[in-house]
DNA sequence: ACCTGAACACCGTTCAAGT
DNA sequence: ACCTGAACACCGTTCAAGT
């Protein structure tokens, strides 16, 4: 049985879920081209051959929009942890997660602000940012999974403590940041981010 | 003799010079209580005490407020690290920057956006924006000199190499995103701080 | 010479009106 | 039942009009 969702329907109109898709797929394109300036409401309306009232169908405002975007970013992220191979030991490893990164950074980065509005009231009761916490814990594990068992392959022994793994993601976020908004303007971006895998891997090692 | 600049000059109406400085101050008011939706050029113009208009003739646009209010706060964060003792080494040097960092960032942080599109085009050319580059400059400076310092004090040597700075950078960036935008929220503040320390210390260490 | 604030071209969001 | 787009209350920015 297929389950009938407020946004898993069909109509004389066309697949309600097949527009949902579109709209998201118009606003990351718009993210990617023009930034976050070139994201209005009307502007991905057209771009997805909907209408503004429409979207407001699909998402509760323009910050569910970009939640969902976010969601998927971190889905995807997830997912490309997950296949890296860890037989080369923690610091390729790392130095193959963060060009993928910055990748997601440069176009989820901007969200931050946005996100902490939600997170810091009572929008944490939404179910799309309750759905955000949830994928965020995955992609956490995810990565994890795949520096415990890295450092494994190499016999490298890990520090111990909750704080690792945050340690870690702040580092990939860091640098990141960095990459993208080219902080480092006067250093090849292939050694920034070559040291900071072996920095990272140095500072979790016990 | 007193030079006599765009904005440093008395009239009938008031002290230029000061009006400049009370509408940062009221810019910088808005964004720590209201967080960046409060801050718009009709609220920055009643709570200074002028108008939309005149505040055009201080700031190019609303970007310039931005970047003037990131100057500031990179000076700050720079007198900040001079005046820190470096006697305990480097590990207790980063763990009293990172408060300070993510202090600064939960003001400045949003601003990245903004902060990439005037550098990413010709307004690299402005000179706010050449006067933020030297800023960072000086940062930069500051942060290295204490780290080597501090390593110094207690005989670490440093692993050399033009990443080592940016790499603390980017690390300082990334803690300070993690603590401000609260994605660890399992995780003591404190103990984050005192291992992301340890951590970076350990990355930079040969 | 300096300052104001109405006016302009946008924006996110809503909802009466259409199909 | 579903969809549209004019309308509303904003926003950043400008500039004719005031002092």
């Amino acid at each position: 049985m297929t389950p009938v969702s407020e946004t898993n329907r069909r109509s004389v109109y066309g697949d309600a879920e097949a527009r949902r898709r579109g709209t998201l797929d118009a606003a990351a394109a718009l993210l990617d081209e023009g930034g976050y300036g070139a994201l209005t409401i009307r502007a991905v309306a057209e771009r997805a051959g909907t209408s503004t009232g429409l979207i407001y169908k699909y998402f509760a405002d323009k910050h569910d929009i970009f939640v969902a975007l976010l969601n998927e970013s971190q889905v995807e992220s997830a997912q490309f942890i997950a296949q890296l191979p860890r037989v080369d030991g923690v610091a390729p490893l790392l130095e193959a997660v963060i060009p993928e990164s910055a990748r997601q950074w440069s176009r989820v980065g901007r969200m931050t602000a946005v996100w902490r509005e939600a997170v810091g009231s009572q929008q944490i009761e939404r179910a799309s940012v309750r759905e955000l916490l949830a994928t965020a814990e995955q992609y956490n594990a995810e990565l994890e999974r795949a520096v415990v068992e890295a450092a494994d392959v190499e016999g490298r022994e890990l520090v111990a403590g909750p704080a690792m793994i945050p340690f870690v993601l702040s580092g990939l976020r860091g640098v990141s940041d960095t990459l993208v908004n080219n902080w480092a303007r006067h250093l090849d971006s292939a050694e920034l981010i070559s040291f900071t895998a072996r920095a990272i891997t140095r500072g979790i090692t016990a």
